[in-house]
DNA sequence: TGGTTGACAGAACGAATGTTCGGTACCGTA
DNA sequence: TACGGTACCGAACATTCGTTCTGTCAACCA
C-alpha cells in the first residue's frame, strides 16, 4: 500500500474540476466532486485527490479544508512550433505556463486598469475598449506609453519631450500632438494590454 | 423576528473574508469564519452570512455550498472620466472587474495560449510576441479571427471563405492569402489577446 | 423606568463530510 | 496459471457541518 502513484491521473479529472471552479470559485465536496467525475465512490474521490495534491493541483488550508494547489491555475501556453504527428500540441512537451495575472501584474496594489476610449494609439496596436495595464506611477521616460491626466479624463500617449516640456504624442496621424499647459500630470506607466474578442 | 437587515454589514468582515479568499482561494466553513472574525457562535456567523448573500457578496452553489457572490470580487476599475479634484477615479457605470484571467477566459480546460510571431496580423492590432487567448474548437465562423495549423506552426489570420474553400487572410499587405491544399486544420478561435509591455 | 431592539453566546441536533478498510474485476507479466 | 498491481465500489464510522432555538446584555428610545 502507500505506493508512489506514477501515473499521471486523468487530465479530464482536473479540466472538470478546474470548469467547476471557474464557474463557483470553490472546491466542491467529495461527494460533489464524485458525480462530477462519474465515480460513485467517495473513498476513490479521495485517493485522488490525494494524488492532485501530491501533484501540487490541490492543497490544504490550515483549517484541512481542500483548496487549489499551487498548480491550479497554470495555463498552459503552446508552443508556436506543433510536433510533427502529435495530435494535441498544447499537451506536448515544452510548455510554460502562465497565469495572466501574473504575467502582467507584478504590484497589485499600484496597478489598475483603463479602458481604452478612441483610436488614437491604433498605430501601437491599442484600440478601443482594449484595457490598459497601469503601474501608478507619477513620472515616466520619453518613449513610455503612458495613461496621463487631462481635463479630468485619462489620456493613453507615448510620452515625448520637446525642447524642456513633455507633451503627448499619440499613435495615430489624425490627432495631434498634446501640448499641456502647466504641469502634465501622469497617471501611470502602460505595462500591458488586455483585449477580449469574444 | 425575521426582520429586514438595514444596517450595511461591518464591512471589516467582508475583507477579512476577501482576504482569507485572496490567500486560499476557497471560502471556509462557519466555524472558521468565526475564529477569523473574531465571533464564537456560528449561529452569528450564520446571520452575517445571510445579509452577506442578500447584499450579493456571497453565494450558494446549485449543492448548497457557500461561494463568492457576484459582488465578491468587485474591483473598481479606473473610469476613464476623472472626478475633479477627487481621488477617487470610479463611477458606478464602471466595469466591475474579478481578475483578468476570468475577464478573458470562459473554459479554462479549452483555453490555451499562444504566442505570436511575426507581424501578418499587425493591421489587426496583434503584435509579435503578444499572447492569444485561444478557444480550442475545431471550426470557425467567417471573420473569425483563426490559430489554425499549417505546416506544423500556429498562424493567427483571419478566417476567410473563396468560393467553396477557406482561405487564411493576413492582417498585413506585405503578406499573402493562404490557401491551404487540403483541408484546413483549425486550432481554435482568439478570444482575447493580452501584451506584455514592460 | 420599562420596553424594545440588535449584537452576540451557547447548546442541541440531524445531516453531511471525509477516512478507513475490505472487496471485486480487470489487466499485464512470468 | 498464478500473481501483483490498478481502478474502482460499498459500508461503517467518528467528526464536523450548518441550523435552530433559547438566553444574555448593552444601547437606545419613551
Amino acid at each position: 500500500m502507500a505506493l508512489k502513484s506514477q501515473q499521471p491521473l486523468d487530465p479530464a479529472y482536473l479540466e472538470k474540476l478546474q470548469d467547476y471552479y471557474a464557474e463557483h470559485k470553490v472546491i466542491p465536496s467529495y461527494s460533489v466532486l464524485a458525480t462530477l467525475w462519474g465515480i460513485s465512490a467517495k473513498s476513490w474521490v479521495s485517493e485522488c485527490v490525494r494524488r492532485f495534491e501530491e501533484a501540487g493541483y490541490l492543497g490544504w488550508t490550515p483549517d484541512r479544508q481542500l483548496k487549489p494547489g499551487p498548480r491550479f491555475f497554470e495555463r498552459r501556453l503552446a508552443h508556436d512550433t506543433v510536433q510533427a504527428g502529435l495530435p494535441n500540441p498544447a499537451l506536448s512537451e515544452g510548455y510554460d505556463l502562465v497565469t495572466i495575472d501574473d504575467y502582467l501584474i507584478r504590484i497589485p496594489s499600484k496597478t489598475s486598469l483603463v479602458r481604452v476610449k478612441g483610436d488614437s494609439m491604433i498605430d501601437a496596436g491599442i484600440h478601443e475598449g482594449d484595457l490598459i495595464v497601469v503601474e501608478q506611477q507619477p513620472n515616466a521616460n520619453v518613449g513610455d506609453i503612458v495613461v496621463a491626466i487631462v481635463d479630468n479624463e485619462f489620456t493613453v500617449k507615448y510620452l515625448d519631450r520637446e525642447k524642456s516640456t513633455f507633451v503627448l504624442k499619440p499613435a495615430n496621424k489624425a490627432y495631434p500632438v498634446i501640448r499641456p499647459k502647466g504641469r502634465l500630470e501622469i497617471f501611470g506607466v502602460m505595462a500591458g494590454l488586455v483585449r477580449k474578442t469574444r
